[in-house]
DNA sequence: AGCCGTATCAGCCAAAAGGCTGAGAGACGC
DNA sequence: GCGTCTCTCAGCCTTTTGGCTGATACGGCT
């Protein structure tokens, strides 16, 4: 048992080579195939049976990460999955640890991290960044801040910066109504305002 | 005059790895250091005078891109410096422009491009990528778009959340004068709300 | 001196947003 | 079956925001 086959997954080509040179300098770590998009991924998991599948959330066209990692995950259950991802936002972490990913690692790991990342996946252990698992039992911590699945919508789409009553028509619902979610949303996000609410859900979602 | 010497400065190892093995493929392209930060970066080009600095904007900690580029060219002037970096924000690329970039690549771009633009960077040729040529243009374009200081120091509180009110005291000034240059701000960004005020400024400023 | 851009402030009015209470209809779990 | 969650809607009232018009003051450019 010392040799752990990889796929790698990254629209970036300088990302993949970089991995690739780190992951070289391991004798049990082999990188078998590499993929630009969640697409091609699916692909070279289904020829090649890779034991881990390390892998960009941040893909530019098609398929994203999230999806990737769900069907991959539905088809071929042998894989173990991580992520492996410049930015730490909570929606991001949450919907990629139930869409089945072994592991959330930022990109600015140490290398050490990652090579046991990997190894640690093969046995089905769970490897996270320290920030994104800060992140991540702060969600669970505060279950009261989960939006429901409308909520979200409108969150969404207030974060384009429509009013109450473009939001109303867009989601086929009276401005009443969308007032009550606001209300409930800005009570969930611990803000007063819309430019608070569009502040934090942009930034949350995003960046840093 | 067939060999240009590289310094290569970002802050995730894998992007380093990645680019000096891309690198590595051209003969006349020779990787000399890298830096992870834009202190270290200093250091580097003072040691080796590079021909080309390669540079990601994003920098976790300490002194940003845009700050390194404008330090090394105040010191030593005669580096060319690429820009290479995930997003195209239009602020950054304004701001990298003027702190004296040559040129400004995304990370997907092709090889190929990546190549030409180092050597031509050393001609003192600038290119850059078509998806933020075409934003450079439209800032260019729409001189009237650009916010003064104060409307721009206005901008970066809206987007913490803060009201009317709050924006006042924040800036000792009354609220009536907030409201002037709020009507100025939306005017430019060509918006009517606060909400898509804050929606398209952190967006600029931001990612995709 | 005259002009322009910037920053400051005021008042008025209409529109939008937010706080509050209350309430009905499905869906789901136990 | 009963409680809980979610989504839906309404009315009322206060606060906030935005549109408009006009005004003063300072600095730089010509």
């Amino acid at each position: 048992m010392s040799s752990i086959t990889v796929l790698l997954v990254d629209d970036h080509l300088v990302v993949r080579s970089g991995l690739r040179a780190l992951l070289g300098t391991q004798p049990d770590l082999h990188v078998i195939a590499e993929a630009a998009s969640g697409e091609e991924a699916m692909d070279r998991v289904q020829e090649h049976s890779p034991h881990v599948v390390v892998m960009d959330l941040a893909m530019g066209a098609g398929m994203d990460g999230i999806e990737a990692i769900r069907r991959i995950r539905e088809r071929n259950g042998g894989q173990a999955i991580l992520v492996f991802t410049t930015y730490d936002s909570d929606a991001d972490i949450v919907r990629a640890v139930d869409a089945g990913a072994m592991g959330y690692l930022l990109k600015d790991a140490a290398p050490e991290e990652i090579f046991s990342a990997i190894r640690g996946a093969v046995q089905g252990k769970s490897v996270m960044s320290p920030p994104v698992a800060s992140r991540l039992f702060q969600q669970l911590r505060n279950p009261e801040e989960i939006l429901t699945p409308r909520e979200a919508e409108l969150l969404s789409l207030l974060t384009e910066g429509l009013s109450n009553r473009e939001l109303g028509r867009r989601l086929f619902i009276s401005e009443a109504t969308v007032k009550t979610h606001l209300a409930h949303i800005y009570a969930k996000l611990g803000v007063e305002t819309r430019a608070a609410a569009i502040a934090t859900a942009i930034r949350r979602e995003g960046m840093r």
